[in-house]
DNA sequence: TATGAATGAGATTTCATTCAT
DNA sequence: AATGAATGAAATCTCATTCAT
């Protein structure tokens, strides 16, 4: 049970951890499942036991990678905010966190490839699959919005149509910086990052009641 | 010669139109060569005198595609600005130009499909295939950049970093009208234009200068 | 277990068997894979299962034909020899040898153009499918030299630089061979027969050691 | 006129030139009649009017190299006869003119492999080609056998089966040398040449009539 | 004579998925 | 639960050859 429960946890990871291999160095589409399968140490047959099909991994590939990406951005921001000495500003924190996940994707191209621009849809997508009969269970994403929420009440700020401003955020975030980071285009990286840190101080000051 | 140039030109044109109908209805992934040509009404092996695989194809339509949009939404703003009274301001413009592609985007979303978040992407790489040698040459796509520049100068309206301010318009418009469109995650169309708009305004005003 | 090798085993050698028909009757060229597959019963796909092209199950099934015939030829000489009177010379034994797999040849002119000139490679190299992983190993082709070499220790006879005998002889017979009987060039089996019989106990006779 | 048979002749040089470059870099399979028609630098409906198909031109290509060969085997072999103080023997000769080949098949593996084990084919089968209707005749291959019969007479030899004996020697050493150029099976070339010398003075010897 | 656009049959191969064991 | 043999649809793309110009 305990045990069959472990076995079954630990094949699951096991496919997820080789596919997330795969994705990242051969790419999505040249990844078959007897690849996934076989690294991972299972047959082929088995890998249906986990996962619908290649796709429905995936997401919950990406989901996964989003999260633990916000995650330890959210932690970082909080470790620097610490350092300071004086608090810094709800918009600065914005900055701070993006900056951060910026750099990453900028470390990371393979996983800028396989999140694409769909990062907003892992955040404001329900985990269907979580809820998949005879679906092992996952932890499921950090509800990022509930915790910039939280973060906004302990600074006693207050943001108009904070969905919203997330959302339009992050997509304007992801689009922009996937085209620059993997293509330079129109300018590499480095040289929007400032363009884009003003526009998100724009947005965020804008939402921010007074 | 200009019986056959006529013909290429024909046959062309006719391979790129029964692609459109087919990924705008059965979708992209789930088009064949053999669909296309057949529609097209030429054999399988003629397809690859005129394009190097399906994703080419599928590069050069969304192209077309986009241009021909761009084209008539800036049409159809000056038409709109000649019918004022007054003359309108280049925010209105701007937001006049991004009603109209999202209500296109709207009522066809089989396009918006197929263009995916990939409009920036059309307006700011070069066509390559169009030298490609041995390829018939189209037109190709609008400056829009050059476009936008020439209307700014007409409006006697400096902005700062043009480029940058066009690629993450674009980007963010393309994403969040995508998944409002076609998901309506995290809210539908109607409930997100107001809130894109005023986006839209704070960051062209920003960059106009004074 | 027991059941499925049963199974790989007869797939297998019903995928031989289909092509061996093909192969001889409408020829390699213009046999397909699906040609072979939908006669042994199977699906195109699992064709490659158990071979890696057309080519390699051709280089298997000229290495199986040869080898049953060079068992079958040394067989039958064995029998004539057994009704002889007096026992035959090693010379004999050779052109017994040959002059029986001339008949077969001339006989079945399909598996002539099949073998092509390539017997001499079935004999000399090494059978490196049947190691190959995951392929169903079979018998493999008999060590025609050894064979030779065991007749000749029991006749107490000597042969000098057996291996190149061995090899010139075969390549010399399977090229004229192939050549008297398919074009009668330049001039037809029954006439060459003689005259390749006398070579032939010219070079053996020579490499007998007094 | 003169120039147009000029210029076709040409055309057909070239086209069996480049053709000739393909086959012995990319391998006669890989190439096809549009490289060979864009190397020679004319459009691929005009090979068609040259040459059958790629099979017909290979036919006509390697009977033109087999014949360049063995005249510059003879030539080379005369000139060094020349230069002995003593007349060189007929079975020298001939060893003579089968080792130049081989250093020729060794040097050049690709026309090896072009020629195939067809050497005999190219020498007793007739041109058919050159007759055919339309087509450009070419000088044709020299007469093998009647060089080979002149020179028996001018030293006063005769040869029994002469026609017979060539047929065999060259299938023999064709099929050999290819073997044990191109595989080193069942060994290398060097290893080899002393035996099949031996092998060819012993069936040269004894043809020759006493 | 020369061209090269068009043809379209056809070959190979992969791979997601099923299901008997 | 796990396996992996079998499936067979499907897809791409090549290439010899024709023929209108």
């Amino acid at each position: 049970m305990g045990k069959i429960e472990q076995n079954k946890k630990q094949k699951r990871t096991s496919l997820l951890f080789s596919a997330y291999e795969l994705f990242t160095t051969i790419g999505f589409d040249k990844t078959t499942i007897r690849d996934i399968a076989s690294r991972a140490g299972v047959a082929k047959g088995t890998f249906y036991l986990y996962f619908d099909d290649k796709y429905s991994l995936r997401d919950q590939l990406i989901r996964h990678i989003a999260s633990q990406l916000l995650i330890s951005a959210c932690a970082s921001m909080e470790e620097y905010a610490a350092q300071q000495a004086e608090p810094i500003t709800v918009p600065d924190k914005f900055v701070y966190i993006i900056d951060y996940l910026i750099d990453r994707a900028d470390e990371n191209r393979p996983i800028l490839k396989l999140i694409n621009k769909d990062l907003s849809w892992c955040l404001f997508t329900d985990d269907i699959y979580a809820a998949a009969p005879g679906r092992i269970d996952e932890p499921g994403s950090i509800d990022f919005v509930s915790y910039i929420l939280n973060m906004l009440e302990a600074d006693h700020v207050e943001i108009r149509d904070l969905r919203l401003l997330m959302f339009t955020l992050i997509d304007m975030i992801n689009s922009t910086v996937y085209d620059a980071v993997l293509f330079g285009e129109p300018v590499g990286i480095e040289e929007y990052k400032p363009y884009l840190n003003r526009c998100i101080r724009l947005l965020v000051n804008d939402a921010i009641e007074e």
